[in-house]
DNA sequence: GTCATTTAATCCATGGAACGATTGATAATT
DNA sequence: AATTATCAATCGTTCCATGGATTAAATGAC
């Protein structure tokens, strides 16, 4: 939970100095806040941020040099706790969705009334995600594309359903590269009954070598059917 | 946009007799919507569907035979443009991702004040997403927590840099799961040379077989040296 | 009686290791 | 400017292990 006797540490990157100026202004009529630094260039941001570990960085998406993503990449490498809340001018789907994927706490669009970023740093701040209905909206198209994509691949003539059992847990194996010796010890039987095996696997997949069923199993949702343990790989 | 001189028809299913009626009631009061069905079972919600063509389906994911997000599966099978709004006692990061993975388009706690159950049918009709915002965190809990383990993996120690940009080539064709002769052919150069390629690669990346090398490029996010072209299939 | 599972034996193709060696581009040194 | 060193990319040959195709057959479960 926020700690309300602190003030809230913020910084700022905006490569438009007009809006530098203008955010900068408005977060500091709150009393809560604190600004430790405001600056145009990610590079520098970057430092200061290594520097003063600000509670919230508000941070342009859309710069020349290093791009808003690529900032919130290297603000990760840091490894602080720093919360990431993006300005954006638009409400692309696909940014969003990368903002969000690289960590990034909040997101606002430069057209919201201020009050919307004094809401998402309150948000942010109290450890919640700030994403206002119209950008969940945009997030979720892609989201849900992307994943509709996924499916369709795993799902359309899967021959995975026609592998008999023991024919899964050879697949099992050959996913992890293993080669016929090892899997006849594995499962221990002969490594002949293994090539037979394989080869009843290569018929069904429609291939012939073993590269070609690995990457059929792993781009068609392949998974090793439950009843088989992992165990654990000696250091 | 949606067209307001038609009544919404609503589709609710919930095992839970009590709740079902509860809901049937609430929205009733609504002059706006029409409740082309309420049932307790999943299977034949997903007969009412296929038969009534509902815009907005109202649902628990907690049910006993058939849950809540595989009848989300099901009715993306049917190809309607159905909408799914989720009902649920718990939040749950994972099964709130798993439901908007699957397609959902929006998700109510049953906790909630049941105005926000009509916010929801109201901003899902307008073609939105209805998240809450603590559901919106509770999900971003989960999608930012498996995009970090995920960047783990393909960060950490990636072998794959070392690799030069002819071996980059043949590492693609390689995880397309084409042979040595092939692979010449398609660079021009004779198989010799392929195989110098691989050999280097696997030393590379501590493998000692194909397989283990398309492997390691999978888990470890290899992507195909932009400079490369892929050309057409002949079906 | 069909189907999954197992084994065997043979045979050939492919994959991969282990040498060595040439060319050309680039960077560093003299 | 001439030199050396380095490295990517190329090709060749030999040799053996592994992979994979083919055919045939036995067992047990359902």
């Amino acid at each position: 939970m926020r700690d309300f006797t602190k003030k809230l540490r913020v910084l700022l990157i905006d490569d438009n100095a007009n809006h530098l100026r203008g955010i900068k202004e408005l977060i500091s009529l709150e009393t809560s806040y604190n600004v430790v630094g405001a600056t145009r260039n990610a590079n520098l941001g970057l430092s200061l941020i290594k520097k003063y570990r600000p509670d919230i960085v508000l941070m342009d998406v859309n710069m020349p040099e290093k791009d808003g993503l690529q900032t919130i990449q290297s603000i990760n490498k840091l490894g602080i706790s720093t919360n990431v809340v993006i300005l954006s001018g638009y409400d692309d789907s696909d940014l969003i969705y990368r903002a969000m994927k690289l960590g990034a706490r909040g997101y606002v669009l430069k057209t919201m009334a201020s009050s919307k970023l004094i809401d998402a740093i309150e948000t942010v701040a109290d450890g919640k995600i700030y994403l206002p209905s119209v950008l969940t909206t945009r997030f979720f198209e892609y989201f849900q594309n992307a994943a509709k994509e996924e499916s369709k691949v795993s799902a359309g003539e899967n021959l995975l359903t026609t592998l008999t059992g023991r024919e899964n847990e050879v697949l099992d194996l050959l996913t992890q590269g293993i080669n016929y010796k090892s899997i006849a010890q594995k499962l221990i039987i002969s490594e002949t009954t293994v090539k037979t095996h394989v080869n009843n696997i290569f018929q069904k997949l429609q291939v012939n070598d073993r590269t070609n069923a690995v990457l059929y199993a792993l781009t068609h949702g392949f998974k090793p059917s439950s009843t088989m343990q992992q165990e654990m790989v000696a250091a």
